[in-house]
RNA sequence: GCCGCCUUAGCUCAGCCGGUAGAGCAUCGCAUUCGUAAUGCGGGGGUCGCGUGUUCGAGUCACGCAGGCGGCGCCA
C-alpha cells in the first residue's frame, strides 16, 4: 500500500501501482475524464504510469499551467508523427518547448517550402482527431541504439548514446509512431486539442554547431484552448507594431539603405533622441567620477595583435592599407586605445581607480544574417569605460558600476530580463586561477548590488568573464545591454602598470563596462519600450504649438518662442489645416504635448495643452506652461 | 555565413491564365479660417530591387546577384 496526500491535506491509501487515472477515478467520473497527467512530489507523470511510492499528488486538468507546457509538447510529437507521415525520408531529431511554443527539428535532404505547413497542420489535426493512444515503454539501451539505427533514426541513436548510463531509455508510442522521449505526456492525442498554429520554419544546426548539418526547423504555437491561441496572435500582432524599424520610419528617426549596410543614417528626431540619451548617461557617468577621452578611429594592426583581438577577431574587423602597404583596423573597440592612454607616463597607486570613459564610433564588420535593425549593426558607440584599478578595488567598483546600471535602467523605465554570468569559454588568454578569481568576483559584486545571476558556461569574452544585462524587445527577443568583464589579459598583453606603495610596479585589473551597451541598441530597445510615446525629458519633438485660424499665428510664435527659450524642443504648425487634423496627426507622431492656440488663447496669453494618450485639456497661461513643461522635461538625474 | 521567405509610387498595399501599371495615405496647386484623432476639388509622381534568359510580348515564367525579414550560427 501506498499513502496519497492530496491538495486538500486528507491523504489517503492506495494500492502499490495505481495510476494516476485510477486515483481520479476514486474521486470522480469528471475528473478521471478530465485529468491529463499527475504530479507525484513535485514530478509530473503520465496517467496511466503505476505509483510504487506515496507521496503529494495532485491531478492536473487542461487550464493548469503544468499542462500547458505538456500540451506544447505533446503538439511537437504530433507534429513530428505528420511531417514522418506525409514526408517519409525525414529523420526526427528533437522537439522542445520554447517561450508560448515548441519546435521540432527534422532531418530531411529537402527543406520544406511554406506550402507545406498548411497540409502538415491539415495532418496534425486527423492525428488529433485519431485520439492516439500515447503510452510510455521502458528500453534496452543497447537494443534502442541498434533498432533507431537500423531504421535510419541516426539522430535518435546518436542522441541516446548521450544519455547517462543511469537513466532509462524511454520511448513514447502514439499510434504507428513512436519517440525517443523523457515524457511526461497526455494520455491520448486527442488531447493535444486544435488550438495550434505552426508560425516559421528555420535552419538550425544540429547541436547549435555550425560544423555539424543543418536541420530544418518548424516552430509552432500552441494554446490549452482556441481563445488562448487568439489572443497570443493578436499580441504578436500588436507587439510587432512597435518593431523599431516601423516606429523609426514613421516617426523619421533614421533610416538604411543598400550602401551603408548596417550603418545608420540618423535623421534630425533621431539623433536628437540618441543625443539625448548618451547627454543623461554622461552626466550620470561623469557623476561617478569618469573622466572622458578620445581614441583614434584607425590604429596599426600591430596593436591590435598584441591586445589578442586581431587573432580572434581580425575577420570582423575593418581594415585598410595604405599605399606604402602599412596596415591598418578601424576600432571594432576602445580598450587597446584607452591603455595607451594609461601606459602614457607613470601612474601611481594613488591614481587608482581611474575610470575612463568614451563615445566614440566603432566599427565591426558584423555577418550578413546577425544585422537587426538599429539593435545590431556595424557602426556603433557604446557608453564605453575601462577602470583601472588594483585587486582590492574590484570588488567595490563592481558594487558601484551594477548599482549606477540599475539607476539608469530605473531612471529609464526599462525592466532588465535577466542578468547573466558569462563563464570562461574555450579560446582565452589568462590562467585558471585569474579565471576562477574573476568568475566569483563578479558574482559576489551583482550579489551584493542585489542582482542575482545565471550562470552561463563558455559564453565569457577571450580576456575575461561577463555580466551581461540583458533587456527584450517587442516581440521577446532578448539583447545584451550592459556589461562587465573583469579583466586580468589584457592589461599583461599591454604591459600596463603603475608604481604600488611599495615603489615597485604592479600590474591593474581593468573592467571593461558599459551601462547601456551600444546606444543604436539601446534606443532600438527603448523604441520598442515605449512604442515610440517617449517620456518628456527624451522625446525628440516634446511639444507641437498647433494653431487653430490664422488670427493665431503670430500668438503661436510668441508661445512657442517662450517654450523654446526655456529649452524645450518644441516645433510650430502653422498650416491651413482644421485642428483636429493637428491633433490627429501629431499624436500619431508621438508628440507628448501639442500646444492648441486659438484666438481666445492668444487674446489670454494662454495655451491649451493636450497630452499624448488623453482627449482631455489643459488651459494655462504660457508662464505656466513653461514652468510647468520645463520641470517635466527635466532629464531624471537633474531632478 | 547557413536555411526559408520577401522586394511594385515617399509609405501601406492591389495587380487573375504572360498583353505594356492601380488604390489609399503622403506630396504639390486651388478653395476653405473651420476649437482638439482625417475639409473639398484638382495635378504630378513608377526602368515594377539589379542582371541574364525564355517568349511576338515579362511586374507576372526561369536562372543568377543584391538588399530586407524570420530563425540558426556569430557577437570583443
Amino acid at each position: 500500500m501506498i499513502d496519497l496526500k492530496f491538495p486538500d491535506g486528507s491523504v489517503r491509501p492506495f494500492d502499490a501501482g495505481v495510476t494516476g487515472r485510477d486515483v481520479a477515478a476514486s474521486i470522480s467520473k469528471s475528473l478521471e475524464k478530465k485529468a491529463l497527467l499527475i504530479k507525484l512530489d513535485g514530478e509530473l507523470l503520465d496517467l496511466a504510469r503505476p505509483l510504487e511510492r506515496g507521496g503529494a499528488i495532485e491531478i492536473i486538468t487542461r487550464e493548469r499551467p503544468e499542462a500547458l507546457d505538456t500540451i506544447r509538447h505533446d503538439t511537437a510529437h504530433v507534429l513530428a508523427e505528420a511531417v514522418q507521415e506525409l514526408f517519409p525520408d525525414t529523420q526526427v531529431t528533437i522537439g522542445p518547448n520554447v517561450e508560448d511554443g515548441f519546435y521540432y527539428d527534422f532531418a530531411r535532404a529537402e527543406p520544406f517550402s511554406l506550402d507545406d505547413l498548411p497540409k502538415i497542420e491539415a495532418r496534425m489535426r486527423q492525428i488529433v482527431d485519431r485520439d492516439e493512444a500515447i503510452s510510455r515503454e521502458v528500453w534496452d539501451r543497447a537494443e534502442a541504439i541498434a533498432h533507431f539505427d537500423g531504421i535510419g533514426e541516426t539522430y535518435k541513436a546518436q542522441i541516446i548514446r548521450g544519455i547517462p548510463g543511469d537513466q532509462a531509455i524511454t520511448v513514447y508510442r502514439q499510434g504507428q509512431w513512436k519517440d525517443l522521449c523523457r515524457g511526461p505526456h497526455l494520455p491520448s492525442t486527442r488531447h493535444v486539442g486544435k488550438a495550434f498554429k505552426l508560425t516559421k520554419l528555420a535552419g538550425a544546426y544540429w547541436r547549435g554547431d555550425q560544423a555539424n548539418a543543418q536541420l530544418q526547423r518548424i516552430y509552432g504555437t500552441a494554446w490549452a484552448s482556441d481563445a488562448d491561441l487568439a489572443a497570443y496572435l493578436t499580441r504578436i500582432e500588436e507587439a510587432e507594431k512597435r518593431d523599431h524599424r516601423k516606429v523609426g520610419a514613421a516617426m523619421d528617426l533614421f533610416h538604411f539603405q543598400e550602401e551603408g549596410r548596417g550603418m545608420i543614417f540618423w535623421h534630425p528626431k533621431g539623433w536628437t533622441l540618441y543625443r539625448t540619451l548618451q547627454n543623461y548617461v554622461r552626466r550620470r557617468m561623469e557623476a561617478e567620477g569618469y573622466v572622458e577621452v578620445k581614441t583614434p578611429q584607425v590604429l596599426d594592426r600591430a596593436l591590435w595583435e598584441r591586445s589578442g583581438h586581431w587573432e580572434k577577431f581580425h575577420d570582423d574587423m575593418f581594415t585598410c592599407e595604405t599605399p606604402d602597404g602599412e596596415v591598418l583596423a578601424i576600432k571594432p573597440m576602445n580598450c587597446p586605445g584607452h591603455v595607451q592612454i594609461f601606459n602614457h607616463g607613470q601612474r601611481s597607486y594613488r591614481e587608482l581607480p581611474i575610470r575612463m570613459a568614451e563615445f566614440d564610433g566603432l566599427h565591426r564588420n558584423e555577418s550578413s544574417g546577425s544585422m537587426h535593425g538599429i539593435i545590431r549593426v556595424r557602426g556603433l558607440s557604446q557608453d564605453d569605460g575601462h577602470i583601472f584599478c588594483t585587486e582590492e578595488q574590484i570588488e567595490a567598483e563592481s558594487k558601484a558600476f551594477v548599482d549606477l546600471l540599475r539607476l539608469v535602467y530605473a531612471d529609464l523605465k526599462v525592466e532588465l530580463q535577466s542578468v547573466k554570468l558569462a563563464l570562461r569559454p574555450d579560446k582565452r588568454f589568462g590562467t585558471e586561477e585569474q579565471w576562477t578569481i574573476a568568475e566569483d568576483t563578479l558574482e559576489r559584486a551583482a550579489n551584493a548590488a542585489g542582482v542575482e545571476v545565471e550562470r552561463i558556461p563558455n559564453e565569457g569574452a577571450f580576456y575575461g568573464p561577463k555580466l551581461e544585462f540583458h533587456l527584450r524587445d517587442a516581440i521577446g527577443r532578448t539583447w545584451q545591454c550592459g556589461t562587465l568583464q573583469l579583466d586580468y589579459v589584457l592589461p599583461e598583453r599591454l604591459d600596463a602598470t603603475y608604481i604600488g606603495e611599495d615603489g615597485a610596479k604592479h600590474r591593474p585589473v581593468m573592467l571593461h563596462r558599459a551601462i547601456l551597451g551600444s546606444l543604436e541598441r539601446f534606443t532600438g530597445v527603448l523604441i520598442e519600450h515605449y512604442a515610440g510615446a517617449f517620456p518628456l525629458w527624451l522625446a525628440p519633438v516634446q511639444v507641437v504649438v498647433a494653431t487653430i485660424t490664422s488670427d493665431a499665428d503670430d500668438y503661436a510664435a510668441t508661445a512657442a518662442a517662450a517654450l523654446r527659450k526655456a529649452g524645450l524642443r518644441v516645433e510650430i504648425d502653422l498650416r491651413n489645416e482644421k485642428v483636429g487634423y493637428k491633433v490627429r496627426e501629431h499624436s500619431l507622431a508621438k508628440v507628448p504635448v501639442i500646444a492648441v492656440v486659438g484666438r481666445r488663447e492668444a487674446e489670454e496669453d494662454k495655451v491649451a495643452l493636450r497630452r499624448l494618450g488623453s482627449d482631455g485639456q489643459q488651459v494655462l497661461t504660457l508662464d505656466e506652461a513653461v514652468a510647468l513643461l520645463t520641470i517635466e522635461a527635466t532629464p531624471p538625474d537633474l531632478r
